[in-house]
DNA sequence: GTCTATAAGGAGATAGAC
DNA sequence: GTCTATCTCCTTATAGAC
């Protein structure tokens, strides 16, 4: 299953710590295996990353660092290059998605691991792991939510915020499982052909963020009239 | 943490499972604990449902199926009053995410359990649950997609495909952990409030659906650009 | 830094009494 | 149907030799 020789240990642990909890997430990993799969002692993972919870810090740390630093340096040179000129929604998206769906860099075996990464620790269960995103998420969110507002100056915040949300499932879900998409598409849809789900990304993501806002009034009536069809208040 | 006397063990195995596979994902989730939880002996759980998986099962067809016929139902009725005139999309997404995000006929907790494990499971990494899945899922795949075709007539088949991905992924991950959606956004969305979030993700998607398909050639040009500029084949 | 050996405990599953 | 007791295996983690 070793692709190559590793240069180091340590580097052997992370790939394949990468590839374990990228297909089985963090409880359905285990050490055990990780190591068999490195060559490696068990004693070596707790040597160098202290814990089961360290060593995932680490193999997140490694891929995910980078990864926002190309999209926040993408946004900020679009913002430049712009000077105070509202930005296409679409070139915005692709600072976003790009990186991700691309990430360069990284050989073709990697590559993927680390987006099926990505997609597994978006719906990862266990709390502790999810706190260590909150924090560098939290800045991605801020930094993209500022720039879609000003290209989307009608839009209220709640809506913006939701089809944020909305984004961030689709691009997990789509990252998170390719084999099975795959499967249930009868391969009409193809996740590894980059290009491909780039397009088809920016043109549901970009119309769907260009809609209209919810009505409040419409949100209004329908809500009292969904509550006494059930009989709530 | 029982909320009230349940009428017979079974139930009662069934709602501690639900929960603890909502929370944790099905390896995450412990035997032990869900026995404990329900107040019965852990052999309880081997008589009833055979073995974990078995467990798991009959959790998801407890609430899945009667979720599914609803949909399927709904969209038919749709269907059957148009009389062959194509429906509107929004009509038709209604019947696709509205079973789901009420939940008729739950209490409020077991109703807040079941929409996370409707978000859980389509994440799930375990490639046995995963199959449990497969055969219910393209029946509804099926039924959604030509009901949308016939809607749709200008967008080609692989960009249907596609969207409708990308509203699975969405749906999945906001039902999947209503609490994280509620705190990163500071309290501006509430996965609680089913019409909001009905009505945001009508918005979103109803755009989506509706946009222009990728153009073909456009694919090709940047497909090739992107591949001189990287240096692969 | 790397190893062996082992602690300490939790997991799923089952046999057999009642 | 329900229980106790237990089997077997695997897990994370550590102590201490080299």
């Amino acid at each position: 299953m070793t692709t190559s020789p590793e240069p180091d240990r340590k580097t052997a642990i992370l790939d394949a710590a990468e590839t374990a909890f990228a297909d089985a997430g963090f409880e359905g990993a285990s050490l055990r295996r990780i190591v068999r799969e490195a060559g490696v002692n068990l004693a070596t993972v707790y040597y160098y990353f202290e814990s089961k919870e360290g060593l995932m810090l680490a193999v997140m740390d490694r891929r995910f660092r980078p990864l926002r630093e190309e999209q926040l340096s993408g946004l900020d040179a679009l913002e430049q290059a712009a000077a105070g000129q509202p930005l296409a929604v679409e070139a915005i998206l692709e600072t976003l998605l790009m990186p991700t769906l691309r990430l360069v860099g990284t050989g073709s075996v990697r590559q993927e691991a680390v987006k099926r990464l990505i997609g597994r620790v978006v719906t990862e269960p266990n709390p502790q792991i999810q706190q260590l995103l909150v924090r560098p998420h939290s800045v991605m969110r801020t930094a993209y939510l500022q720039a879609l507002q000003l290209s989307l100056p009608d839009l209220p915040m709640p809506d913006l915020v939701w089809r944020m949300e909305f984004i961030w499932g689709a691009l997990g879900f789509i990252l998170c499982n390719p084999a099975k998409i795959e499967m249930v598409t009868a391969g009409v849809c193809n996740p590894a052909d980059t290009e491909t789900v780039f397009q088809q990304m920016i043109r549901f993501f970009g119309a769907g963020l260009k809609a209209a806002p919810v009505s409040r009034q419409r949100l209004a009536a329908r809500r009292t009239a969904t509550a006494r069809k059930t009989g709530r208040a």
